[in-house]
DNA sequence: CTGAAAGCGCTTACAG
DNA sequence: CTGAAAGCGCTTACAG
């Protein structure tokens, strides 16, 4: 492999010479820098990025850790964070948070990017890395989800998750609906706990019982939100409306409900959240909650690339974007 | 921060001894291992990842280019790349296709990946700096697209996207249609290309015509489709039946023709392609091409994993993988 | 089993 | 404007 050498060698300069008309940072002689030009051209050469990224003890990467890859909710946010990071020249890279705690623990302490964007909950295994004082020099966003009491001092940006879920059990009820069911999330999934609050303290506010066997976890997938479709539509008093905490789990339940021979929203109301692309496309379009993604993005990595150079000194006041109750055609006044 | 010679100082011996025990290759004396062992703890050291990279030149990251981060088909691609990826000790990174040339090249020419995953196009740009031999130490692999012509020596892994898109339009001829329309992707996409080609072949087979306004681009997305789906409603010849280079499109199409007041597949049959999680949950369920997303991933990740360790000795022989038929319910005999 | 030393390929004060 | 030199934090032959 060619290096910083071969080229000083070629263009008969110091190795220093060739280094500062790459980063072209002090003034080098025209001339000079032409020579170094060709040397360059000529050798093939291309600075070694593992040698500049150890040196400068940065990388220009800011790293987006995501719960899925193929989760299309991201696409807009994801879209967010790249204008910004391609304005303020980073690269961003993405990885998936299904991993283990020493990959995660290596992710915070190996250099190998200048900032973090939390799209997804924290492993456990993370909580202790995070909180010991000697991390906290990896400037770190979180973004979309609800912050974990645990880190409470990481800054964060994302829709008041309660009062959307809020709102749209507000809307069931303005339209008739008493009996009204909610398809959570994991349990590890603090915003769909928040999604979950709002609900159920929207329907203590309307004094309306909320029954156990209404309250059913579907995974944030269309065949966890089948399966508990089903139990619901198993009900003798079955619910009249299902609020789900995500649009995977609204699509599984408009297809269960279907499938079932009842008709949406005629026999059941449906509502989700996040206004991923395909709710508008699926029968009936899907009335949900939209989360501004692109701007949650954008402010994320506002945020980060501010905190690189500046050093580190974000707030830790969570900064709440508006959200917005889509109306489409799955929720029907009940008589 | 801390480094290894804070770590040697306090345990009394040597970086050299302290690097061994950490990378515990040769055999360090285990009083000496357990003192180093309580130096780190105690100074809560951790090597310098870039360091380490840098001196290796190595990093342990196997790089996933695809073209959007949020695209549902790719969920199963990475999973099996990251299965793979696990059990042979490398971490997977992702970044988005969208990027300029530059990027694109010092993705390449930086060490900062020991291998590729390319399951995108490459860009134009990209083509000229992988043809350099030089670059050919960085160990490729394209998986799902279908190899450009230009980098034909790039190993891959995909079905055979000619010979799907010929088995859907036959069924869609077998079930009676004659009058077939055929929405691609852009023009960049090669692996569009392949199915428009295994298309217009099986059309042409079958003796019947393709009409130009029977093909058109809809961009691999929903309201490209949409798009596409309603000037093609409105030709005075209209076709019985669409078959979509994505399910994306086929979503949209099924969107279109219901909000005209059609009926899929009563008036219109459509398939689509990918076989996504949703095309399983939209109405009609979607008859599709399933590819093996996962296997093309842990494929991929295999041969990648092996030419690092070899030291690169990839065959450029396309691995071809089955593809399916799904048959569910928006293809009708055409009476 | 362990240490002294070289060196990976850059960047960056420091002189001149 | 340019060069000589130090040094970033590791890993790894080479001796012993």
């Amino acid at each position: 492999m060619v290096s910083i050498k071969d080229v000083a060698k070629l263009a008969g300069v110091s190795i220093a010479t060739v280094s500062r008309t790459i980063n072209n940072k002090d003034r080098v002689n025209k001339e000079t820098r032409e020579r170094v030009r060709q040397a360059i051209e000529k050798t093939g050469f291309s600075p070694n990025t593992l040698a500049q990224n150890f040196r400068r003890g940065r990388t220009n990467f800011v790293m987006v850790v995501l719960p899925s890859i193929g989760d299309p909710f991201f696409a807009g946010v994801v879209k967010g964070i790249q204008s910004i990071a391609q304005q303020k020249g980073y690269n961003v890279l993405f990885c998936e948070s299904k991993m283990n705690s020493d990959e995660f623990t290596s992710l915070l302490v190996s250099r190998q990017a200048d900032g973090l964007i939390l799209l997804a909950t924290v492993p456990p295994s993370g909580i202790e890395v995070l909180n010991r004082e000697r991390h906290r020099t990896l400037p770190i966003v979180v973004a979309c989800e609800a912050i974990q009491p645990e880190v409470r001092h990481l800054p964060s940006v994302h829709i008041d998750n309660v009062a959307a879920a809020k709102e749209a059990t507000r809307f069931l009820i303005s339209h008739g609906h008493e009996r009204i069911a909610f398809i959570s999330g994991t349990n590890t999934s603090l915003l769909t706990k928040d999604r979950e609050a709002g609900y159920r303290a929207a329907m203590k506010a309307a004094k309306l019982p909320v029954q156990d066997s209404w309250v059913l976890e579907g995974k944030l997938t269309i065949e966890g939100a089948v399966k508990a479709t089903r139990s619901l539509l198993h009900l003798s008093m079955r619910p009249t409306a299902i609020l789900c905490a995500n649009d995977d789990m609204a699509i599984g339940a408009l297809h269960e409900i279907r499938s079932t021979g009842l008709t949406v929203p005629d026999d059941i109301s449906v509502i989700g959240f996040d206004d991923i692309r395909y709710s508008q496309a699926v029968f009936p379009p899907l009335t949900t909650v939209r989360q501004p993604a692109e701007e949650i993005g954008e402010k994320a990595m506002y945020r980060i690339s501010h905190a690189i150079e500046e050093g580190i000194t974000l707030t830790s006041e969570p900064e709440l974007v508006p959200h917005e109750l889509v109306i489409r055609r799955t929720v029907a006044r009940r008589n």
